[in-house]
DNA sequence: CAGTGGTCTAGACCACCAA
DNA sequence: TGGTGGTCTAGACCACTGC
């Protein structure tokens, strides 16, 4: 391990990140177990456990790793329950007190999921923009599946409300085996599921919002009249990396839950 | 400065970045302004450099201060152009190439301010609703705002649109001496101008979003039908120590723009 | 050139966890 | 009790800025 020659010089610690971010990619450590010790690593690399230290603190803050004091540093997965809704920012009005930072976004108040339906599961050929979103030529094969997500109001009263529905687009050569029936049998969230059963981690995203009506078919799905307001959230999910691997549209209710976003 | 007893042990970089947070409360240091150097610092408090550092890293991750090699560091202002619109998410279509963190919200593309018109400014009383938000009682002082903002589209071409439509309500006893006449005369942005004529520096934001219609009155100022969908974005912005200062609700127009998002 | 933040090291010690 | 991450130090050196 050398310090580099002054052309973009780029210090150790972002050097041996790259490295950690090299293991993490190829699987020689799975979601949910632990990384080598930082003296372990230092060793392993040839340098001092503070430059390791800062090389693990980027990617936890990234939340890429957990550090666990006492335990040690785990690698990041969606199966643990308070991750599980990590990438899901609509709650409940009466959670979420607007106090940001105050809890994370997940299971805050009640909101309990009831019920999620698939209503649509194929493989398709990626149309023009879905390509591009995916870097993937047009035609490429794509899983299409599209679902409704049902939950309970206010203290589980009531019957569920559909209130999410989802077209989510998946890169075909990561996903080669998914099918309805794989789908529907798994109980565990999706990106766990994709985790477990594909080797596929979720770990960034981005979202582009927008307030629109639904189609008639949407608002059929949706059981909603065809003049409600909708939130429309389009995303596109990375693994490491920064390969693009879904894209996902979401119609959101937001009568009685809105999007939360804490701005800094 | 002492190492804490065992009761929720705190450590000393923590309690020395308490220490310059309260200093940039008290405006020892002004936006824009250096503030002494990592060695001044660590003599002043008596630790080593080390321990300044990683205090002074938080804070500069909270964006409250900004690193600059070589030069010092510096407390964040609103003046900057880089960081004027750090709280508005709103971006053309065209620009923000789903490309997250690729770079800043503000001004990619061609998001230009045309027009800002401001609709309402009154001396009120707080509602109920607005004082709670505040953490004032109700019927206590608070200014309040109404404006209209309009943006050229593609290229600057066509006539300004009016885009987003903004209630404002400010905690009255920070902002003694707003008037229309002084809002209006300024033309820097507005978090710019609370930040030079009152002291008053916004660090953090909460935003809740939803999917709504606008009213008679909405439809009119915003120049949409009543069936238009907008986004309905109320924020709550805070100061330093998490002192809320402010709340806007915001109906935003999204047909060729929308709210950028990056999770992670 | 001096002054600032940025990197890297080696070592001591502390807090937390599990066995 | 031993192993892990977390804190703190002191010192050396590097990269960047402005005079």
């Amino acid at each position: 391990m050398q310090t580099q020659v002054t052309p973009s010089f780029s210090p150790l610690y972002s050097q041996i990140k790259a490295l950690i971010l090299q293991s993490l990619q190829a699987g020689e450590w799975k979601p949910g177990e632990a990384i080598p010790s930082e003296i372990d690593l230092a060793s392993r690399y040839g340098v001092s456990q503070g430059t390791v230290r800062k090389a693990i603190d980027e990617l936890a803050a990234e939340n890429l790793l957990i550090r666990r004091q006492g335990k040690g540093t785990f690698v990041a997965t969606h199966a643990t329950r308070q991750v599980q809704t990590r990438f899901l920012r609509l709650v409940p009005d009466s959670a979420s007190e607007n106090n940001p930072g105050s809890d994370t976004y997940a299971e805050n108040g009640k909101n309990i999921l009831v019920d999620r339906t698939i209503t649509a599961c194929s493989r398709e050929r990626a149309t023009k923009d879905i390509a591009k979103a995916l870097r993937l030529k047009t035609g490429d094969a794509v899983v299409y599946i599209q679902r409704v997500l049902a939950y309970k109001d206010k203290d589980g009263k009531g019957s569920a409300i559909p209130t999410i529905l989802e077209d989510i687009w998946l890169a075909g050569s990561s996903f080669k085996g998914l099918n309805l029936e794989r789908l529907a049998q798994s109980k565990a969230p999706m990106y766990a599921m994709f985790e477990s059963e594909f080797g596929v981690n979720m770990v960034r995203a981005s979202e582009k919002i927008r307030a629109v009506n639904p189609s008639k078919e949407q608002a059929n799905l949706l059981q909603v009249k065809m003049d409600e307001p909708l939130l429309r959230v389009e995303r596109i999910a990375y693994t490491y990396n920064d390969t693009p691997i879904e894209v996902r549209t979401g119609l959101y209710r937001t009568a009685s839950r809105h999007y939360k976003n804490d701005l800094q």
